[in-house]
DNA sequence: TTTATTAATCGTAATATTGCTATAAATAAC
DNA sequence: GTTATTTATAGCAATATTACGATTAATAAA
């Protein structure tokens, strides 16, 4: 099928699951540290950094836009990616209180 | 092609790649949450939580469990599922060391 | 106005994922 | 031995993802 039934599930691991697959991919995992080495990008050196065609990069900064782990604003004549610090903050919260609502088990 | 070139990104991109993809399904993730929120587990149990049939539930395992992020021991007749806590800990560095490596930008 | 530059989108193809039913394999209970 | 129980796997169909080249749209430069 390839169908997920997302309303089979609740809001918080629909949330999470959708941050995470936005995650999961090595391209935008890249993407996502070079934002952050540089502070500032436009999609142009992006293309220069990946081995990927500029459509392709596009297209994962779209995944990671609608993931809302970066935000595009004009910047003149080309676009000007960056972290999305709110939405940043916010996601690494989620994923550490799945993180830390394990503590070891007393089985296996 | 929908095929992920991983020769062409560092280990460390890929590692992060492999755990997000992992957790980039809500089954996985309520998986997951509820095999924290017992202590132990057996597949058994898991089918009756979840919207899916049993082999799409151990499917999700596999996925889980060649993550890393989750072990499985055979307890008797059935198989006992737990989080590895090893793993799990990793998981929570690797990706607490990607969130922490972005403090606000100074652009956008 | 014409010509670059930049980034998004369209169309396409290959591969992956999701999910099911049916089946297999392994053990436990009878 | 036969019959349940439990989990994994095979086989299949539908949908999603990845990636590309070509095209579009928008602005900047000439």
């Amino acid at each position: 099928m390839g169908l997920t039934k997302i309303e089979h599930y609740t809001v918080e691991q629909n949330e999470l699951a959708v941050l995470t697959k936005a995650l999961g991919h090595p391209a935008r995992i890249a993407i996502l540290k070079h934002l952050i080495s540089i502070d500032q990008c436009i999609c142009g050196d992006l293309v220069e950094e990946l081995p990927l065609s500029q459509a392709t990069v596009s297209q994962h900064l779209k995944a990671l836009k609608e993931a809302k782990l970066i935000k595009g604003n004009i910047e003149g004549t080309s676009m000007c990616y960056c972290i999305d610090a709110k939405n940043w903050k916010r996601a690494k919260e989620i994923l550490n209180q799945m993180f830390d609502s394990y503590s070891d088990a007393n089985c296996c």
